[in-house]
DNA sequence: CGCCCCCGGACTGTACACAAACTGGAGACC
DNA sequence: GGTCTCCAGTTTGTGTACAGTCCGGGGGCG
C-alpha cells in the first residue's frame, strides 16, 4: 500500500470525501502528479480507480471533474443502498462466523459509548465505529460484488452530515437497529436481518433529506455561458437541476 | 473509441467472454501489448477498466488472472441480477419515452423473427436483440449507477449459453415476457414491471442451472501444490470450489 | 452584433527506459 | 526428508519525452 499510485489514491478520495476539492473542479493530471509529489503516470491509474467508483467523472472528451449529486440522486444512491445492504445482511446472516458476530458487538460497544460516554456526543467516534459495523458485515456476506457494489454508492459525505443532525435519540434508535441486527445474526435468520437493515437505512434517509432541506441550499448557480457555439464536441458536466 | 486502449479493452474482454482466454490464465502486460500491437502504457489502462468490472481479477500481489465463476457465485450473480434489473424496470417503467418504447418493440419483434423466422433457431440474433433489449430498458431507467452495478454482473458468457439450451417454448415464453414488460411500461406500472423481470430472471437462472447439471463438468481440478513453503507472501487466486 | 473558422496554449494519450517487487527453484542446513 | 534462505529471471511500477486532441478566444464575414 506505499505504491505512489495508492497513495495519489488515497489523498485525492481524502480530499473529494472532505470537500477539500469541490464539486464542479476540474482534476488535471499534472496538478495532482505535483500536489502528490508523483509523476502523471500514477496519479492516472488513482484517477481510473476513483472514475470506476463514481468518485470522479470524466467527459466524453477525457476531462475528469468532481461530481455533485442532485437531490434525485440522493434519493437514488439511498434506495439502491437499502436494497443492496439488506441483501447483504440477509446473506452476512447466513454464513457470519462467531468471531465476526463478536467484532460486531465490539464496535456497537463503541457507538454507545459515543453516545452516552462523555457529556458531548462524540460524533467522530459514532460515524467510524457505525462505518466499521457496516463494513464487517459486508464482509461477512461473502460476496466481492455486494462489495464493490457498495463502493459505488458514495455516501461517507452524506453519512457524515447525517451523524451530526441526528438528536440522541436517533442514534440511540440506530443502536438499537445494530443490535437486533446481531441477534438477527445468532439467529441465523435472513429474512430478519434483511428487514431490520432496509429500516434502518430508510431511516438515515429521511433523516438526511430531513437535514438537506434544513440548510437552505445557497443557491449558487452553475455559471451557464448562454449556450454558445455550437461546435458540437464541447464537452458537457453534468450540472445539479 | 479508437485510441490504443479502448482497443486493447474490447480486444481483451472479447477474448474472455468468448472464452479464448480461459480462466485460470494469467494476463502479463507485455503479452497482452504484442497481442495487440500497442505498448504496455494502454494495456495497463485496459486491465484497470476490466478490473473495475471484475472480468479480471488481481491477486494481492498485482498479478493478473483471468476468474472463474463457482456454482455458489453463479447463483449469486443471478440474485443480484433480479434485484437490480427488476428495480431497473420499475423506475424505467416510470421514466420511459414514446421513443424508447419503441425501440423495445423494435427489438422484440427481431426476437420474435430469430425465434420463428426459419426452421432453425437464430440464436446468434436472440442474444443480440436480447441484450439490446435489456440495455435499452436499463438505459430507460436514467440511473448511470444501475448501469455501472450491471457490468459488475458478469453474464454474457452465460447468457450465450442459456439462449442455446432454451427449448422453443422457452424462448417464446421469454418473448411474451418482454412484450408485457412493453405493457408495463406503457401504463407506466412500476411494480408490474418489476414483478415481470423478477420473474424472467429467475427463469433464466433455473434453465442455466439445467444446462450446468446437464453438461457434467469435467473435474479438471486445479494443480494444487501440495500446500509447498509458506514465505506469507505466495499470490493466492481463487479457485473453484 | 452574431456566427463561423482557425489557431496557440493546455491537457491527455502513448511509447519506452529504468527501477522495484515478486516467483520459483537450487542449495544449505538441520 | 523437510524447511529455510538466497538469487536470477520475470513481471509490474514509475518517470519522462513527445505526439495527439481539445478548449476558448480573436478576427473575418455576413
Amino acid at each position: 500500500m506505499s505504491r505512489a499510485s495508492d497513495v495519489a489514491y488515497e489523498m485525492i478520495r481524502e480530499r473529494i470525501l472532505s470537500g477539500a476539492l469541490a464539486p464542479q473542479t476540474q482534476l488535471k493530471e499534472e496538478e495532482l502528479a505535483e500536489l502528490c509529489g508523483v509523476s502523471r503516470t500514477p496519479i492516472r491509474d488513482a484517477l481510473r480507480r476513483l472514475e470506476a467508483e463514481m468518485l470522479v467523472r470524466r467527459t466524453d472528451t477525457q476531462r475528469t471533474f468532481v461530481p455533485d449529486w442532485s437531490a434525485d440522486e440522493v434519493e437514488e444512491i439511498f434506495t439502491l443502498r437499502a436494497l443492496l445492504e439488506s441483501h447483504a445482511a440477509a446473506r452476512a446472516a447466513a454464513r457470519i462466523t462467531a468471531a465476526e458476530i463478536e467484532t460486531l458487538e465490539r464496535h456497537n460497544d463503541e457507538i454507545e459509548k459515543a453516545i452516552h460516554g462523555s457529556i458531548k456526543l462524540d460524533a467522530e467516534a459514532f460515524v467510524t465505529h457505525n462505518r466499521h459495523f457496516h463494513n464487517v458485515l459486508l464482509q461477512a456476506s461473502q460476496s466481492e460484488r455486494l462489495i464493490k457494489m457498495r463502493s459505488l454508492i458514495v455516501e461517507q459525505s452524506i453519512l457524515h452530515r447525517t451523524a451530526r443532525n441526528y438528536d440522541k435519540a436517533g442514534l440511540s434508535r440506530s443502536h438499537a437497529d445494530h443490535e437486533e441486527l446481531v441477534l438477527a445474526c445468532r439467529a441465523k435468520d435472513s429474512e430478519w436481518a434483511r428487514s431490520i437493515m432496509d429500516n434502518h437505512i430508510r431511516r438515515a434517509y429521511h433523516v438526511t433529506l430531513g437535514d438537506m432541506e434544513a440548510m437552505t441550499p445557497p443557491p449558487v448557480e452553475a455559471k451557464t455561458p448562454p449556450a454558445k457555439g455550437s461546435r458540437g464536441s464541447k464537452a458537457e458536466i453534468a450540472l445539479v437541476k
